[in-house]
DNA sequence: CTGAATGAAAA
DNA sequence: TTTTCATTCAG
């Protein structure tokens, strides 16, 4: 399982703030080359000389940086660390990083992101010859050694998750996917030996007819009624804690909705795995959306095309249809009548997105009263060339029959299309008709 | 302050 | 087994 990596709390201690670059906590170093106590070194360079220093192999395709003079070394975060805060040793991943992006081999023109950066260079890691890797394993431990000479007395001691008060809610993926198949054909150039103003180039190249995917997301229908408790109490977390990475906990969307005046925050669709959350009785019970039962639970990708045709009728729940040709793929049947929640919730989208006044003032106004909602839609990147209108819902999922892969395994209910870099839609037309009753097309701005 | 990778060390 | 934290810096 790719567990993903949680950010644990931070500490609250006060924090030293002020960056010292002096701390006699070592003795003299010898090499030159010291650990500033609260300050971690700009980069690692590799100690100046050691016997360790693997035969220069003539064919290293990533020769760590070789600059010994330490570097303009600024505090690279100024985090809030122990006055005296000794940093771990690095390894030889680390190293090898840290060496990597020393080298721009990925010049900022390929890529900039570091989170980013740190996909493709793990990629690259993992293509690395094991004669290579060695190298970095090797200059590891002797940072180690070095390490363990210079602070005889260090021990790690990461702090237990917060465990205190605090509430603390564990991170929320909130980030799009990224684009993975740029990731790893930069790995792969790397691999081939592309770097620098090759792999530049060839990037270029590649991303001229790379058909990048771009990520869409439906926010969370804000209603009135939620808009309102959002700025006050919390809103209960409708348990779901733990696999609720599938969605942002009702209180981080409320916090997100008071900080950013942007749009509203995302919107759980509809919850395609578990139609039975979305009968009736459920939506007139809570008119404000009940989050916790709309998410995605997982990945629906390509789905058949007769699940749901929009020229026909909502086809009636079959749990484990095995017709289904993608084991993901969600029981179909989702014949939701929004009426009873939309309307407060259309009613609400003003107060929430006072930047967008035309996005009440939709060109197609809903055919049917109570029948439409907004699913206020964020477009990560650029608008695919996709038609202006189209009908909607041809596959299930709300991939709006762009054949888009859905990122739904995570919390996000990501929507990714086929993108085409020169187009740039405002607004989409959807109608969902043919999976909710509810009235043919949609205006969404974009 | 986070994310994002890998891996060492600790809980 | 699960967490933290090393690096890095744009967002």
């Amino acid at each position: 399982m790719p567990a993903e990596r949680t950010r644990g709390s931070r500490r609250t201690e006060s924090d030293g703030q002020r960056l010292v670059w002096t701390m006699p906590v070592e003795p003299t170093d010898p090499s030159g080359v010291s650990f500033a106590t609260n300050v971690t070194p700009t980069s690692f360079n590799e100690s100046p000389h050691t016997a360790l220093d693997s035969p220069i192999s003539e064919n290293i395709m990533f020769p760590p940086t070789d600059d010994n003079v330490s570097g303009p070394r600024r505090p690279t975060h100024s985090k809030k660390k122990p006055e005296n805060h000794i940093p771990r040793p690095p390894n030889a991943f680390i190293l090898f990083r840290s060496s990597f992006i020393k080298s721009q081999h990925v010049s900022t023109e390929v890529e900039t992101n570091h989170s980013t950066l740190s996909k493709i260079i793990g990629l690259t890691w993992q293509n690395l010859p094991e004669k290579e890797r060695q190298v970095w394993h090797a200059k590891a431990k002797a940072a180690l050694e070095e390490h363990k000479r210079k602070f005889p007395q260090y021990a790690f001691r990461p702090t237990q998750g917060k465990k205190g008060g605090t509430t603390e809610k564990r991170k929320v993926r909130e980030v799009e996917p990224k684009d993975m198949k740029r990731c790893a054909k930069i790995a792969e150039l790397l691999a081939a030996g592309l770097k620098g103003q090759e792999l530049d180039s060839a990037m270029a190249d590649f991303d001229k007819h790379h058909v990048p995917e771009i990520v869409t997301r439906f926010e969370a229908p804000i209603t009135a009624r939620a808009y309102r408790r959002s700025s006050s109490a919390p809103i209960p977390d409708t348990e779901n804690s733990k696999s609720s990475q599938s969605f942002f906990s009702t209180v981080a969307t409320a916090r997100k909705m008071r900080a950013s005046s942007t749009r509203p925050t995302r919107c759980p669709t509809p919850d395609l795995a578990n139609p039975a959350n979305l009968d009736q009785a459920t939506l007139k019970k809570e008119p404000s959306f009940d989050f916790s039962s709309f998410s995605f639970e997982k990945t629906v990708s390509p789905l058949p095309a007769f699940a749901c045709d929009p020229l026909n009728e909502p086809i009636p729940p079959s749990p484990a249809d095995s017709t289904m040709s993608h084991p993901d793929a969600f029981p179909v049947p989702l014949n939701v009548n929004t009426a009873s929640f939309l309307d407060d919730w259309n009613q609400c989208t003003t107060p929430i997105t006072p930047g967008t006044p035309d996005f009440l003032e939709s060109p197609s106004p809903p055919p049917f009263a109570g029948s439409y909602g907004t699913f206020p839609m964020n477009l990560e990147k650029n608008v695919p060339d996709m038609p202006a209108t189209f009908p909607a819902y041809q596959q299930c999922g709300l991939d709006m029959g762009l054949s888009g892969e859905h990122y739904l395994s995570h919390p996000s209910d990501y929507t990714a299309f086929p993108h085409h870099p020169d187009s740039s839609l405002t607004h989409l037309d959807i109608d969902f008709s043919s999976f909710m009753n509810t009235g043919p097309v949609h205006q969404y701005q974009l």
